[in-house]
DNA sequence: AGCAAAGAGGTCAATTCATGTCCTCAATCC
DNA sequence: GGATTGAGGACATGAATTGACCTCTTTGCT
């Protein structure tokens, strides 16, 4: 084997197990003792944090040290990292979405096919959050499109606007966002001739050319505003707005993040009252929301959750009645 | 700089961009275009695949190969890394807790301080699932716990058993399991001079020596089954019944894998019928699951959770009735 | 069609590097 | 104190690496 090869196994035997005796790995690596000695001095001179223990038992292990060594991972961790990063690229982690994806990207470039199947396998029997984070996302696509994105070549796939034919496109991508909860691509259309966001759950077939493109200024501050400009013309999704009678903390406690929770003057009667304001697209998530906290509450916005509301109330007391 | 050094160099760069012109990657390993393409070669000897685009604009990229090259990371990536397989080892992703503790313990394993930091800063401020995923875990703990099984390496921990002091145990860990949306350790205390298992989250001050403990047999089938006779003897959770008048696939797509629904015999005057068994701890989540399905049905079990369905109900009729 | 750019790769000589052997020293545990 | 195990210097041998120079092939551009 040659030299390098070594070092590579030899850094990934140290990831594998805490202690090493330095005779078994030179009989792993299939060198004399005075070798390794010499292959840890290298790997020490990259950088690498190796600590030693001398004397009866002792051995030698891998410390964290001032930068990251190479990860050696095995099949099963890599899909494991691969399933755990699209879920935080798909929202769930909110902050790491764009972070998320970056890794996810070089991982899923990297992943043999085989490993990309049992990972495709995996996020499709992966539960979807129950207050539903809308559509699922294909990780190969994302990716696709962030890679093609990062360099600069040409795509094309077939885009299904809503409640239209599925139309094919020629496009050189720009950016990737995301915005509550769902992945836009901000590219150049090349046959409409113009910058266009699409929605990334409604790219298909994506395909890329290998080629490259002279990249193009996008007439907008940023990619965010773009789409954000673009969407604030679509049809508005439900602004929640519900007055509890109980303390900020106690509705804080179940809606969390996902809703904006302030204190207002209660009124005669009550002991404390807040205002929760949560933007969302469908009305599950409130409702659970309203069924948690245990306490009273008025629905200010929208109508059709006072309607959804009197028609859970109807199905639950049936269901609870006695001779049900 | 030395050969293994380069190889390693090189390897990253190919990582971070699609393509990279030969000239380029000459230029920056600060060798002639001829040594780098033997590099090129010594890495498909290796077995990765690089492919190569030849003529004018050519150049090098690594493609998906028979194995996962060791993974270069820049530090926001591990971060991002870290914080989605926490989320998975914590059980978003059923199914795939182990694998995802064994690559967290590995990637922990070699952060270095700085980046733990910022993962933990930043799992603090992750949101809990909203239907509650019981106390959060903590990676370092986790990991430590995880390592000190596969090292045999002896623990030391305080211990909170619920409604009781904290204890200092003295232990060596055996294996970790996941049973429930919780993370258990089996471990023999050496105090005690019994087996034991103890919640994870209620362990901290973890302490390894360094030492190294001869494995014990442990006097069940396997640690999984020793947890579960453990906790079968604690005070037992929900097995919530519920019969729909809907069909089976209506209310699977709302509550997925986390209860089992099978068809049952309609009665007459419905269309068809199924029935929802899930094992669950706190009722939040069925009731969103029953609000969401759009279907008549009736609780058979428990009868707490008939007294919850009927005041939401009357909260939300109140809430819905026009005067509010 | 022809040309330039860029990768593939053979050959060779000079040089560098890696290896194993043998040695002494320094921790560490029993 | 002795055994074990890592650290590391010295040295001879042999293998690997490098750069220079060359030819060939593919590809895009004009």
């Amino acid at each position: 084997m040659s030299t390098s090869a070594r070092m590579l196994q030899l850094l990934s035997l140290l990831q594998t197990h805490r202690y090493w005796p330095g005779g078994e790995l030179a009989a792993r690596l299939e060198v004399t003792p005075r070798t390794l000695r010499r292959d840890i001095e290298r790997l020490r001179d990259l950088g690498y944090a190796v600590d030693a223990v001398r004397g009866v038992a002792g051995g030698y292990q891998l410390q964290p040290g001032g930068s990251l060594p190479p990860l050696l991972l095995e099949d099963d961790e890599a899909v494991a990292i691969a399933v755990g990063l699209q879920n935080a690229a798909a929202g769930v982690v909110a902050g790491l979405e764009d972070t998320s994806l970056q890794a996810l990207t070089k991982v899923v470039a990297l992943m043999p096919p085989k490993l990309r199947r049992r990972m495709e396998a995996l996020t499709s029997q992966t539960e979807p959050a129950p207050w539903g984070r809308g559509p699922t996302i294909d990780a190969e696509v994302l990716t696709t499109l962030a890679q093609a994105c990062r360099d600069h070549e040409p795509l094309t796939f077939t885009y299904t606007a809503r409640a239209a034919e599925p139309t094919h496109r020629r496009t050189e991508p720009h950016r990737l966002v995301t915005l509550g909860r769902r992945w836009y691509l901000v590219a150049w259309d090349r046959d409409r001739e113009d910058w266009r966001s699409f929605r990334v759950d409604r790219i298909a077939d994506v395909r890329t050319s290998g080629q490259r493109f002279r990249v193009r200024e996008l007439p907008a501050a940023d990619a965010l505003t773009f789409v954000r400009e673009g969407i604030s013309r679509m049809p508005q999704r439900y602004a929640v707005r519900v007055r509890f009678a109980c303390p900020t903390e106690q509705v804080s406690a179940t809606v969390g993040r996902w809703a904006t929770v302030e204190p207002v003057t209660p009124r005669a009667g009550e002991e404390a009252a807040c205002l929760m304001t949560m933007p969302t697209e469908t009305l599950d998530w409130p409702m659970f929301a309203l069924a948690n906290t245990d306490a009273e509450f008025t629905v200010e916005e929208p109508a059709e959750l006072r309607e959804a509301l009197a028609r859970v109330a109807e199905r639950f007391s049936r269901a609870a009645a006695p001779g049900a």
